[in-house]
DNA sequence: GTGAGAATTGACAGCGCTGTCAGCCTTGCG
DNA sequence: CGCAAGGCTGACAGCGCTGTCAATTCTCAC
């Protein structure tokens, strides 16, 4: 039979709501019993009932993450990161799928009313949907916000994209580079916008022009990647020395298309990307690009939502990306 | 306030234990009844707590999902296979990441036992680890192995790896290359040896003899691809028509190497790999290669912790790959 | 000493649901 | 018509824990 509270109360000789408050760190218990508490509890090997807890306390320690197709891997690092925090305090992430294609923003409240979590993690695309905060703020569930493009009133986790694409842009300028194409991401991204202001601060900062010409249109594909880099490579005479890609995908098509055309990676072309995919260490040579702070992101948010010491957290919490400096730019 | 169980009887006019009937889809309630309780319990909003489901039925509701470091592409989809099948029967998943690496089989024990989850699904590598299936076994947690190279005396879904190599191979032969390379997984892997013997035995199943140059190692690394593409490829008057990477991050190494020998693929060197990661779609042509059925492999384990129906289950699944025929060998 | 106040502890109710079991009301058949 | 067998329903206890509040003990300034 599994231990209950009970047990441990009796074998230590203390009523159970001691017993309660030794384990969950309340205050006004005395340190012997404290000590005599939590060795019992250790020695009968018992571990509270996640449902009794939750519904004596209303609250379910189960925080849920909430997303529509974003990549796996992003979901991934989020996840990680989210459950890294929620460890430290006893809670449990559970997973909520919501696809808003399949026009499920309506099940959003059965599916997240009915377990009842204390907590939500929306993450893009879904942190922008209005009939899912509209949801959360009507069933009061607190949530936090994984890289919106409008935080609105709910507090959010997120990076600076303009300051990554700067900095990015900053690095080849120091490599020596003055002629640096840029390819941009799907128009209805917010962070195309913001990638794109970034590498044209880096230029003005510098005095270098900036080119329409060097700045193309693309998509976040490969395909598309291939594309703008066949505009931009096309004329042998009047080539950039470097091309930044908003996102991996689009750099490794730069990558495939130099491969065809014989110019070497970095030699010749220095080449890097933004979100430091897998493909971006698989890719050869390896590419530059700028991490994303994911992981942080998720730890960050599900922090927030766990960690009630602090009653009044700032809204907006911008975490740090990190340069990643491969081969693809790297001059020997 | 959030609808109770209390008000909907009221509202209905029938015992709290009615609705709770209709709700479980319990038998011996008339369907008039039925239909009027399911019509308040809608108008009303009301959706059960899990918590005190959980603690008067001692079921959780919850499946957890325990994984080591894999892939995260591999996770999250058994992650959206699970929660598919568990949708359809009011459970959720929960995530318990383990890492064996840092010694939390250990910790397995806590982490599990606290949360009292109704089933576990533990991937690979996990579901070969001694240590945490006896655990599980210990604590009388129903559980289902993904993809254990060792079934044991648990449940388990998997794949058939030696037909799919057997049936990618002879998709080669079909396509008229008789003189196929091999590039092998890495030693430690189950895999390794199942998808070889897939290979050879298409090859002898049609005459063709097993050459031991034509098969030559790897570690499912891109690099090891590359190197492997080398072996194979060096010599321009001895080389094979196409090569069966064993994943497709060896394959695009070998995708890779052809493209620096001017080899066209397919038309040349058909090339192919196993597996269906997302670089599969990306690399350019795109790759022929095996979709593991993971996404129906988490389905079904979740099925089966949760489906109450069938009493006496099979004990092994093995679920159904798909070749994936795309441009590295489809000639035009 | 002594009393006020703080620290420590325990008794008890009840969170929202389901399992058990008893009771009623049909139905069908001899 | 009587009775057994089932279909349908509800009363009630209690799952394992925590919140509330009262009781007890300890501390320390005066």
């Amino acid at each position: 039979m599994k231990t209950t509270i009970t047990d441990v109360a009796k074998e230590a000789g203390v009523s159970m709501k001691t017993v309660s408050r030794v384990l969950n760190n309340e205050p006004n218990v005395a340190q012997a019993t404290r000590d005599r508490v939590r060795d019992v509890a250790r020695r009968l090997q018992y571990s509270p009932s996640l449902a009794a807890r939750g519904l004596a306390s209303s609250r379910s320690y189960l925080i849920a993450l909430v997303y529509d197709t974003a990549s796996p891997s992003y979901i991934f690092h989020i996840q990680a990161g989210a459950i890294e925090a929620c460890r430290k305090y006893g809670y449990h992430v559970v997973l909520e799928p919501i696809s808003l294609e399949r026009g499920e923003a309506d099940e959003a409240e059965r599916i997240l009313g009915r377990i009842g979590v204390d907590g939500v993690i929306l993450t893009p695309p879904l942190s922008d949907s209005e009939q899912i905060r509209d949801t959360l703020r009507r069933l009061n569930i607190p949530h936090v916000l994984v890289a919106p493009e409008e935080p609105g009133h709910s507090p959010s986790v997120r990076m600076d994209d303009t300051d990554a694409a700067r900095q990015m842009t900053e690095y080849l300028i120091g490599q020596g580079h003055t002629d640096i194409g840029f390819i941009l991401g799907h128009p209805d991204h917010g962070a195309t916008e913001r990638r794109r202001k970034g590498f044209e601060r880096a230029l003005t900062a510098h005095g270098h022009p900036i080119r329409d010409d060097r700045i193309v249109p693309g998509d976040f594909s490969f395909r598309s990647g291939v594309e703008a880099a066949v505009r931009l490579l096309s004329d042998p005479r009047n080539r950039p020395t470097a091309i930044f890609a908003s996102n991996d995908d689009m750099a490794a098509g730069v990558v495939s298309v130099a491969g065809r055309m014989n110019l070497a990676v970095p030699e010749e072309l220095a080449v890097c990307g933004f979100d430091d995919t897998p493909l971006a260490q698989i890719l050869w040579p390896k590419l530059t690009t700028v991490a994303q702070p994911i992981h942080d992101m998720g730890r960050k948010a599900a922090e927030l939502l766990v960690d009630r010491h602090k009653s009044d957290p700032p809204m907006q919490h911008t975490l740090d990306f990190e340069l990643v400096i491969r081969e693809s730019t790297r001059l020997a």
